[in-house]
DNA sequence: GCTAATTTGTTCGTATGTATT
DNA sequence: GAATACATACGAACAAATTAG
């Protein structure tokens, strides 16, 4: 169900994730944008407060619209590409050091609950894979969640979930870029890993299960590099 | 400036906080609202829309409006006892997870920039001391977002902060209940664990600056045990 | 099961007020 | 002051979901 506000709230995220519109310009007027996209003004307007309640957007009154810097991202840099690699490889580091301790805590704590969640993301996970299917994001962040969850401290799995916006560009770059690469065998690569730390994580031995899930996210790292390679022609 | 939509919102609220709309209710129909209001239907959805992204509203297609059930805040702010305590402990298990990282990293990126941050955190803490004052708890905070700053990685700094309302309770806890020891003491402690931190991070040591964290964590953590021990009067 | 009535969702067009340049 | 651009409000029409008969 694709509403007209739908369509320009997508053309002009679409547009600024393209960086045809960038943090700090001004957006058409209004009125430039009900003839762009032959919408009445009441269509442009819901789309922009959408954008505005996503904090991507800032209107001010009488002047226009304008492109805000990402949140907690504007701080360190402004080029948009390199932006997000470093910010994909920051995240990565952070991650590492989260879940590796969430995988731990996971292993001396975890309940029989949290041990079907583990195992019912794998499952799908692998399902996905037998079908042909390389749709296999949100199992991913299934099993990684339900690792946090396991860890007995809400807030491993608070901070990863809200890093979950941060995360998706990685997931994005990847999926696009490695598509010259063997992706079946590259996830398969990552559902062996899956199961390393799951067996570590049930037989509740906390070091291997620490040392699982470094040894993921590290072979994730050199994933992302090589995707990231790709993208710069290198 | 209160648009016409701010007082049909405003009365909205209004009548459910005075439990003339209790949740599950359903709301009168757009068309009964825009008569009882005189007021166009845009104003009645607009005011709608609003307690929508509030969450005070839900609204079903074809069917009305209904009030929701606050969302049991439940979590940090209710049974403040007990909750309390037990997510004390957790974010300070977190933190540790976190800032035993940061150290680390910080050791091996640390600029002389970061390295004058932590030594004036340092100073003010061990000036507030000498001049008799137990309230050195904004430099402590200092001294710990000087070393996440200077792990070069902004989350860890990020995620710090985010929690700083979280660790706020910890202080306030220690801060009240702890009247009965020798806060100074305490505090040198503090300030001694402080320094053995900074010292193997400015001497680019990771393994020593992480265990010295740990060290000085696990010894807030029995600090705050101690508290909360004095506070249920154990 | 179908139809009709009710109710919200979406879109349009227009008019007037207000802030900025 | 004049022009531009957003803010607010009105009225109307049709689409889509739900419910009652």
């Amino acid at each position: 169900m694709t509403s007209l506000t739908d369509k320009v709230f997508a053309a002009l995220m679409s547009d600024i994730s393209d960086g045809r519109l960038r943090p700090g310009m001004r957006l058409p007027t209004e009125n430039g944008l009900m003839q762009r996209f032959s919408v009445s003004r009441s269509v442009i307007r819901e789309a922009i407060s959408r954008m505005q309640a996503e904090r991507t957007l800032e209107t001010r009154h009488g002047v226009g619209s304008f492109v805000l810097a990402p949140p907690a991202r504007a701080v360190m840099l402004d080029s948009p590409p390199q932006t997000t690699l470093v910010d994909a490889f920051a995240i990565l580091e952070f991650r590492t050091e989260i879940e590796c301790a969430a995988a731990a805590f996971a292993a001396l704590r975890h309940t029989n609950a949290h041990r079907r969640q583990m195992a019912d993301a794998l499952d799908q996970f692998e399902q996905a894979l037998c079908n042909g299917s390389t749709d296999v994001v949100a199992h991913d962040i299934a099993f990684h969640s339900a690792i946090a969850a396991a860890s007995g401290n809400r807030y491993f799995l608070d901070v990863l979930q809200q890093m979950g916006r941060g995360v998706s560009p990685r997931s994005q770059l990847a999926a696009r870029e490695i598509a010259a690469l063997d992706r079946v065998a590259l996830l398969r690569d990552v559902l062996r890993e899956h199961r390393l730390i799951e067996q570590a994580i049930v037989r509740r031995d906390a070091d291997d299960a620490r040392a699982a899930m470094r040894m993921h996210l590290a072979h994730s790292r050199e994933r992302l590099r090589i995707a990231a390679g790709l993208a710069q022609g290198v």
